[in-house]
DNA sequence: GTGAAAGCGCTAACAA
DNA sequence: TTGTTAGCGCTTTCAC
């Protein structure tokens, strides 16, 4: 059996206030007292009950996290910093998944499986604008992604738009005319497909370029085989363009496969960028160049955030918050630098 | 405020323990008392209370997930089905990760943070053969990897020797004899590493194939850069070679892209292996011939254990249990399968 | 089939 | 500076 406050306190021969004192650091211990606790402590091996302690305080130092699904490098990356970052905090991160599936999105906002923790980082990706309302939970949240805006949340995203303008910008100034993209989003209007092909569109315009619908291909998901399979059809249906543009890494390293399948030389015959700047691009054969959106800066945001959130009601602020993080282009040798005038 | 036990009770003019029967899904339980309780549970929005749930109970429903670190692809996917299995059986998932720091492992066995799981599953890179009796802690654990053989605790991995000696013997037949390998850990005698290495060694006896050390390259982590940066040293030093066995995936992903870099032509000039058969093996270019070790099995089986000895006391085995997963070589292009006599 | 009461281990008033 | 006490919300004997 665990040893507990009470059995602390007998063998030191004080109250079990006093072990609680000591433990929690309270200052006004004398030294002698706490010397004599530790030791006790240390006898007895004794650690805290949480689930006692997160009982009474009300309080579990657990954060959720919760994403799409976990094998994809991104999410993984961002898993990975959002865990880093809470424990600095002295937080755990309990990590679920939806499989952006909408119905277990929003089952998981009211499930009691996440009762136990103090706070969420949501990241949806099958919920849609119109379901803001629900996230109107009565517990700490911060929205990731760029599923839901102006929700009753706090927010942390990336530029979208601006991000996407500025990779089609760099493929334009390097000369590319026909630039085409895998992984647009039928229909849909927010999102990150869609915010990113509005970017796509912005570049072209600025540049007097016309928009060709016909070098636009769909994809519902967006993993390699995806892009592959978007690659294919572009190419199967005749359609000739110098330059391709993916929505996120994955989808562009898997039509980057195709090309080559297909005898296509990159950069020369058709130059690649990507989005995400996950960590395999740097290493694909050809390197992926691909907007670095800010993928750390996200994560550490999101928990700084949270855990002001989970601070006294005090310093905690009334309003929902929308943040932004920076973002870069990558350039690599799938789209070289232009050669600036 | 949340609605308590007792607030049910009171709306629905029942006892507190009535509502807890039909929480807990009590049978004996009168289907008019049992529709009272549940109209109240609706109209009040009740949702229990994890924390006094464990607190009595002593079970949280949290199992933990220990890993070196999610970024890297086997673990994410490792961890991946770790959380959908789990959630099999109603679990949720606490995914720590240590950075392959021993000190850290170690530390995360006793750590109070971790006191709110009702097990773990655990992962470790930095501890090794001699920190087995480390492992003998007071609650559930499956044991991860092979850095640790023969604990005192249930243990799921990979054949680690058999798969390697396989990759190594299709190596061989299809006519390749310089092997060279990359990912090798100077010094070390249990691990991924040197067992994989081993069953290298294994394949080159049974073939009457020299071992030549020369073709083994040595680094300290298993990223892409460090396989890219073996590579390099392997090319510069002017070893001869015409296969790279590369001892994880992503190792050899890095060393594949050198070796392209180099203009050498896979598998005409050099055939490639790879060991872990991750999502990017399939999409690289060229596909990566890999050993696929089992992984998802090993996540399920990992889970499935710990929930046995979740179970009641009466049903939970006394000894600790080694359980082995089912392996196989998967021939893509950078290393086709031979032509058989 | 249902109720009453004890207590899991801890924190936070309040007292001393 | 330290001790006492009352719960946090739930499960679990044990009666009825």
């Amino acid at each position: 059996m665990a040893a507990t406050l009470h059995d602390v306190a007998q063998r030191a021969g004080v109250s079990i206030k006093t072990v609680s004192n000591v433990v929690n650091d309270y200052p006004h211990v004398s030294a002698v007292t706490r010397a004599k606790v530790l030791e006790a402590i240390d006898e007895l091996g004794y650690q805290p009950n949480l689930s006692a302690r997160s009982l009474r305080s009300g309080r579990s130092g657990v954060i959720g996290l919760v994403l799409p699904e976990l094998s994809l490098s991104y999410f993984a990356e961002l898993a990975d910093a959002v865990i880093a970052r809470a424990e600095k905090h002295g937080l755990v991160v309990l990590v679920e998944k939806t499989g952006a599936d909408r119905d277990r999105e929003i089952a998981v906002l009211s499930s009691p499986r996440m009762r136990l923790t103090d706070g969420l980082i949501f990241s949806p990706l099958g919920m849609g604008q119109g379901d803001a309302p629900l996230l109107a939970v009565d517990y700490p949240m911060i929205l990731l992604g760029e599923r839901i805006f102006g929700g009753p949340v706090d927010h942390v995203t990336m530029r979208n738009v601006e991000a996407a303008r500025a990779a089609t910008e760099f493929l334009l100034d390097s000369g590319r005319r026909r630039i085409a993209v895998v992984g647009a989003h039928r229909g849909e209007v927010l999102g990150s497909a869609a915010l990113r092909l509005q970017g796509y569109r912005e570049a072209l315009e600025a540049a007097g370029v016309d928009y060709d619908p016909a070098l636009v291909s769909h994809t519902t998901l967006w993993h390699r085989s995806n892009g592959a399979e978007s690659m294919r059809e572009l190419i199967g249906a005749g359609v000739e363009f110098d330059a391709v543009f993916g929505l996120n890494d994955a989808l562009t390293l898997g039509a980057m496969r195709v090309l080559q399948e297909e005898g296509l030389r990159i950069p020369d015959d058709v130059a690649v960028m990507g989005f995400d700047n996950i960590e395999e691009a740097q290493f694909a054969v050809p390197s992926l160049s691909t907007v670095d959106p800010g993928r750390t800066e996200i994560a550490e945001t999101a928990v700084d955030l949270l855990v002001e959130r989970l601070g006294g009601a005090a310093a905690r602020p009334r309003e929902p918050r929308e943040l932004l993080v920076d973002f870069r282009v990558v350039a690599r040798e799938s789209a070289p630098e232009p050669a600036r005038a």
